[in-house]
DNA sequence: TTGACCTTGACCATTCCTGACTTTTGGATA
DNA sequence: TATCCAAAAGTCAGGAATGGTCAAGGTCAA
């Protein structure tokens, strides 16, 4: 078995055991538990704790210092945001996350506010200092992260 | 819990029960009763207390010494969001930004679910793709057109 | 053979905690 | 009154405890 299934295997394990779908952990034990770099932590959790598959992963350096992930889901599709989630690609265009938004909010899923919201923080106005190459996938991230957010 | 949590709890204590949102103390006696050395306060204060999490920090040396802590209230009247626009720099660290963030919602002036779509669209975890030198950039410009966005 | 996925380690960033040294203030004293 | 002293609070640099990033290279199945 690979490293990083073993290493995703045991924080699912710490969250089942958790039972409120949190499970909270110190990288440096963690690695040291399971044998490995420190760092092979952080490839798990952006490869495999994603909002594509329902986590939130939460993090603070320093003494004291954590990671926190959050299970939002329990079952693929089970959120109609999890749905689009997983729907939007790694690339999104703003017309395209414009209308996502839209639907949302027409389907009565999401507030005005929260429409307003996310609709200007999808939107090209906010993004002058990003390379115009990247802003595509920036704004497919963003949306995913937000709507994740929005689950529970 | 670390020893600047458990400062924190104490003096969000002491403004609860003072009623008036506003609590006076002494340095040396509150590092003595908590078991740490005085300057850990200022830490804390420096941290914790400050200006975007709504408080007011004043003090006095010498004889009769004290150091005051008021919860400020933002305007409810003349949009708050445009208050704190103006106050945003071109750039913010992700800690500051959340500091913000939930300083409104504790305030009452944005709802749980805006707080959660923010904190989302503000947190390193969506920026995986921008460069770092530019995130506290994009971070700013996020920030302001989310909260212009709310302004009716 | 090649491209996607995995692994490692060097270096970076942030947060917390302490103690030595500094500054300010009010009151005691010469 | 002019000085000095003691009692506050402030500053700062350093070290320890965390987590983050990135580039280089390894593995493996199609």
């Amino acid at each position: 078995m690979r490293l990083t299934d073993e290493i995703a295997a045991y924080i699912l394990q710490m969250l089942e055991l958790a039972g409120d779908g949190e499970a909270e952990l110190r990288r440096n034990e963690l690695a040291e538990a399971l044998g490995c770099v420190p760092s092979q932590i952080n490839y798990v959790l952006t490869s495999r704790f994603t909002p594509e598959q329902g986590f939130i992963v939460e993090s603070k350096r320093g003494g004291g210092g954590y990671i926190r992930i959050r299970r939002v889901k329990l079952e693929r599709g089970v959120s109609p945001f999890m749905h689009v989630v997983n729907a939007v690609g790694d690339e999104i265009s703003p017309v395209t996350a414009q209308a996502i938004i839209e639907n949302l909010e027409d389907q009565g899923l999401i507030s005005r506010n929260i429409s307003r919201v996310m609709l200007a923080a999808l939107s090209d106005q906010a993004y002058r200092d990003i390379p115009i190459n990247i802003r595509d996938r920036v704004r497919a991230s963003l949306l995913k992260q937000m709507l994740t957010a929005l689950i529970t």
